[in-house]
DNA sequence: ACCGTGTAACTATCCAGTTAGTTACACGGC
DNA sequence: GCCGTGTAACTAACTGGATAGTTACACGGT
């Protein structure tokens, strides 16, 4: 009696759930969004597709028509969030004060980011040529500030980058121990501004040496 | 003809293979070592049961046995290199120099250190009793030399804390692209020398204000 | 008529955890 | 010395549920 199936498929018709309205466009955006998300929460060997589109409200199979596979979709989102970053972090006259300024307020504002270029780094390799691209921009924008006499010029910019990119986390990226065994909420407002400046202003002390 | 099979198991008497001499502790041993390597390169999530087991030479059943489960033995895992780092990296006097160079340099010496601390944060909750007390103790070493002058007082001791830990993973934590991007190869030891060096020098410039 | 968009049901594989044992060894009686 | 018995250490094979990826079909606009 194998045919017996066929019955539990004619029996809801169109009541059951209304279809998604057919826009390609949006349905492939509503798919990256929920994929960023749980990306950001479990990362790539954590997250689970099924979850991905349901988060998204659409089929799994799209995941698979729009972006390839699960690979390829994390892909994809790796390179939207890098993209996001670099337009919204710029680095303007190799100012690295007003850089880890900017930094710090994107990724508290945007979590996800700075999660998914971790797990990123951790479960998956290589960089892309745009952001080899970007990164060269950087590290030239600070070789002309070193040689304004705008930055220290006794150690390389790259060294100067590395160090900035790190600091600019700030206690985003601290341990949960430390935060605990600092005390208070550390996510409170006042306790961000007073943070925020603080690291901007060990930034200032390590730019001018 | 299901009996075939047990002609293959008479037919590999003593010669296939030896078993793992009786010894509890270094078979425990075993797999905490071949669990931190599974871990530290695929994490809670991509890490595998039956890959750990085979590193260790060990049959999967003894994780079961020993640790309980998947996520207690990276618990384990992450409490044995918790208390490794935090005897090998102390902060004598609440000297953040030389807490910065210990720790860089155990950090090279030990990569899997970092990436499994990395790991327990983004995949794992909470810190421990003792790691608090850690922290503590350190945040209270680095008040102390506040007050004795010779750290800067205008910024309290977990916002330093906070910096100097992430300023001290260097470049080693730094995304991949900002190596290539720079050029060279970025592990070669006068490389590093040179990269120790600059880390430090900043770490001074900061805790000196 | 057909193609792009969408859906639900299905499949093959993987994998954490279990079952049902076997093997090495210590120890006590003889 | 040797043998039986209990126990800790170890093992191979299995199981059930989860999960990435597929198939077969439906519908609507052009």
């Amino acid at each position: 009696m194998i045919g017996s199936t066929s019955v539990g498929r004619v029996s809801a018709p169109t009541a059951a759930r209304q279809p998604r309205p057919r826009d390609a466009e949006a349905t492939k955006a509503a798919l990256l969004r929920a994929a960023t998300t749980e990306f950001a929460e479990y990362g790539l060997a954590g997250a689970r597709v099924d979850r991905i589109a349901e988060r998204a409200g659409a089929n799994k199979r799209l995941i698979y028509v729009y972006f390839g596979d699960k690979d390829r979709l994390f892909d994809a989102v790796v390179d939207d969030q890098s993209r996001a970053v670099m337009a919204a972090v710029p680095l303007p006259d190799g100012d690295l004060v007003a850089f880890a300024a900017a930094r710090f307020d994107y990724i508290l504002a945007n979590p996800e980011a700075r999660r998914i270029a971790h797990w990123r780094a951790f479960e998956r390799g290589e960089p892309t040529e745009e952001e080899l691209a970007a990164y060269r921009l950087r590290l030239q924008a600070i070789a002309e500030a070193q040689q304004r006499g705008r930055v220290r010029d006794d150690l390389p910019a790259a060294e100067l980058f590395a160090l900035v990119l790190r600091m600019s986390e700030g206690w985003l990226a601290a341990p949960s121990a430390l935060w605990a065994a600092a005390g208070g909420d550390p996510m409170a407002p006042e306790r961000l501004a007073r943070h925020r400046d603080a690291m901007l202003a060990a930034v200032r002390s390590v730019i001018q040496g």
